[in-house]
RNA sequence: GCGCCCGUAGCUCAGCUGGAUAGAGCGUUGGCCUCCGGAGCCAAAGGUCAGAGGUUCGAAUCCUCUCGGGCGCGCCA
């Protein structure tokens, strides 16, 4: 709609240039709703903008492109208002046409083939396998499996991807963790280290590893002896005990406790986030670059463009030559490469693989990362602008009015699984993705459990179960009807709230865009509401099921087009639409 | 100390790329159930957009500073 009326602002603001009225450029014309219905439906500050170009008063210069203005059917009418706007109203047809669309395109209403295709990529959760996922994680779930499904329906060839730290120390520790409370159980040690991973599911993957090896990694507590009086700090004392834990078992033995960790942790995080509705088009192993040699050659691209240098016995990046406030390590005194290196080789792969666009969702903490990866992919030769970093700030989790609190230092925290376990996943999925990412999240569990109208999620299922229901009581009153009969009779909708109803589903594609074009996916959330509101309000005030069959079929249309937009948000959103409550 | 994010109604938040008299929900107050699901609807009150400058036809929005809150500043990931 936006488009077809700024091409006709384009016509007449062209056939202006050639009377020799306006010069140079125009500027890309805008369009946007009125807030204010006074002022029509649509409006352009265009004759703002060219004022000065044109030597005279906005005012003046609106007169002049409304004259010039095509006709177009769907254009009731253009005002001229305030300082210099062009308004326009939108003619009945224009809305009758939208409810007629609705009922067409059906799952397709909405969708766009804005992005042409374009690669993209959606990475999101990522989390270490090291533990469950706790509800921080879930709303990167859910944002980041929303923002994919938004792109996707805007015509965005989407792939979405969880980047499976595999490698590196926390794995480690997860193992020596893991060893530690094994041998706890066969009554050998007992001393755990605060900085180990402390929960609980550490001792039940400590039961299952014995019931299925047995005491295949016992060693003697003589041998874990030097651990006992360990003067290091706590991180030494870890790095000691997981060389130790390498030592007694050997190599192979340390894989096999390891990989019984990682497997069996990421099984339990990908039933989560599928029970969760997030899907995936790939798991990306952290390991199988080293395996591939992708560090290496990365690290020696950028060494050969110079941008590597060593001191105090590590190599480094000289990160601080594209904007980053310090140079990073990439391969430490031990020789060990570090998470950074890991990072900068698969961001490369990445782009290699022919993303056009990269998009990454973090946690906020991690924010001080993104200038350090995209000094690296432009160390590389790549342009930075092609990696996109959506910071995602932490939920807080409130009971009524009491915070809950949560330590993941004691390993006790609220897991994704609890949470959908006590709210279920559709009221989940829709409070993690009501706010803007950047925005803290205060996550009320009695508010998203709660079955009224204070709650959105239901406020909104409820009017879709409603129109379910009036529906359902068509056969039972003996009338008929299917979705189109009312197309030759739209006309007949003239009340307000009608008409406020057809505007909002008129706008839907418009919210899809710009919450995907923009990442803002709580857009959704908010119009999803809005919506409800405007059906409920209309639901209230106008009976459905009236005896006059052209009247009637043109309220069930608008009925169904309703229904069918609110199924269409909610399953980008991953929520369910229920014909009954 | 430096960097990033946030500050809008009593509370939780919208406000699209700078546009017209800053909007919702909850809460409060007052109405509405012989009627398709009252799990709902309507109305009212409620604001120095943290504060101070600046940019311009126009600023909640952009820039600078101050105050307040969060996060980050490892040869951890």
């Amino acid at each position: 709609m936006k488009q077809r009326l700024a091409k006709l602002l384009q016509q007449a603001a062209t056939a202006l240039t050639e009377s020799g009225v306006l010069s140079g450029d125009p500027p890309a014309i805008q369009i946007e709703r009125a807030r204010d219905p006074r002022h029509g439906d649509y409006a352009s500050n265009l004759a703002l903008m060219l004022a000065k170009q044109a030597g005279m008063p906005p005012r003046d210069l609106a007169t002049l492109l409304v004259e010039r203005l095509p006709a177009d059917p769907i254009v009731a009418a253009v005002e001229i208002a305030g300082p210099g706007f062009i308004n326009f109203r939108l003619a009945p047809a224009a809305l009758h046409h939208t409810v007629t669309a609705v009922l067409e395109q059906g799952e397709g209403f909405g969708r766009s083939r804005a992005g042409g295709g374009q690669k993209v990529q959606v990475e999101f959760v990522s989390a270490n396998p090291t533990g469950p996922l706790h509800i921080g994680h879930g709303r990167g779930a859910a944002h980041g499996m929303t923002m994919a499904n938004l792109l996707q329906a805007t015509g965005f060839d989407v792939q979405r991807e969880y980047y499976v730290n595999d490698a590196g120390r926390q794995m480690d520790i997860l193992a020596f963790s893991l060893w530690l409370r094994y041998l706890e159980r066969l009554g050998v040690w007992h001393d755990f280290p605060e900085n180990a991973y402390r929960g609980s599911y550490v001792r039940d993957l400590a039961v299952q590893l014995e019931r299925e090896h047995g005491d295949r990694f016992r060693v003697e507590r003589e041998a874990l002896a030097l651990l006992e009086d360990f003067t290091g700090d706590d991180d030494a004392l870890l790095d000691a005990g997981i060389a130790r834990m390498r030592e007694l078992l050997g190599e192979e033995d340390f894989r096999l406790v390891h990989a019984f960790g990682l497997e069996r942790i990421l099984e339990g995080i990908r039933e989560d986030l599928a029970s969760f509705g997030v899907h995936y088009d790939c798991w990306f192993s952290e390991r199988s670059l080293s395996e591939q040699g992708a560090i290496e050659r990365a690290l020696e691209t950028l060494e050969q463009a110079g941008h590597l240098y060593r001191k105090e016995g590590a190599l480094w990046f000289r990160s601080t030559a594209f904007g980053d406030d310090k140079d990073r390590v990439v391969v430490r005194e031990n020789g060990e490469t570090t998470y950074f290196a890991s990072d900068i080789a698969y961001h490369l792969n990445k782009l290699e693989r022919g993303f056009e666009r990269v998009i990454d969702v973090w946690g906020a903490d991690h924010h001080g990362y993104v200038p350090r990866v995209k000094a690296a992919l432009q160390a590389l030769g790549k342009d930075p602008a092609r990696l996109e970093v959506l910071l995602v700030q932490f939920a807080v989790l409130y009971r009524g009015n009491e915070r809950l609190q949560m330590s993941t230092r004691s390993g006790e925290f609220v897991t994704l699984r609890e949470l959908c376990e006590e709210v279920g996943t559709d009221a989940a999925r829709f409070f993690y993705c009501l706010r803007r990412c950047e925005q803290h999240l205060d996550f009320d569990l009695e508010l998203a459990k709660s079955q009224s109208s204070d709650n959105p999620v239901y406020y909104i299922q409820y009017a879709h179960a409603r129109i379910c229901s009036v529906q359902r009581q068509l056969g039972e009153k003996g009338m008929s009807w299917k979705p189109g009969d009312g197309a030759s009779t739209m006309d007949r909708l003239t009340d307000p709230r009608e008409t406020a109803l057809m505007k909002r589903l008129m706008t839907y594609p418009e919210v899809i865009e710009a919450a995907a074009l923009n990442r803002e996916p709580h857009l959704l959330p908010h119009y999803l509401r809005d919506l409800a509101n405007d059906f409920h309000t209309c639901y209230n005030a106008v009976p459905f099921l009236v005896e006059e069959e052209a009247l009637r079929n043109a309220r069930l249309d608008l009925l169904q087009a309703t229904a069918q937009v609110i199924r269409n948000g909610l399953s980008l959103l991953g929520v369910s639409a229920p014909e009954a409550m």
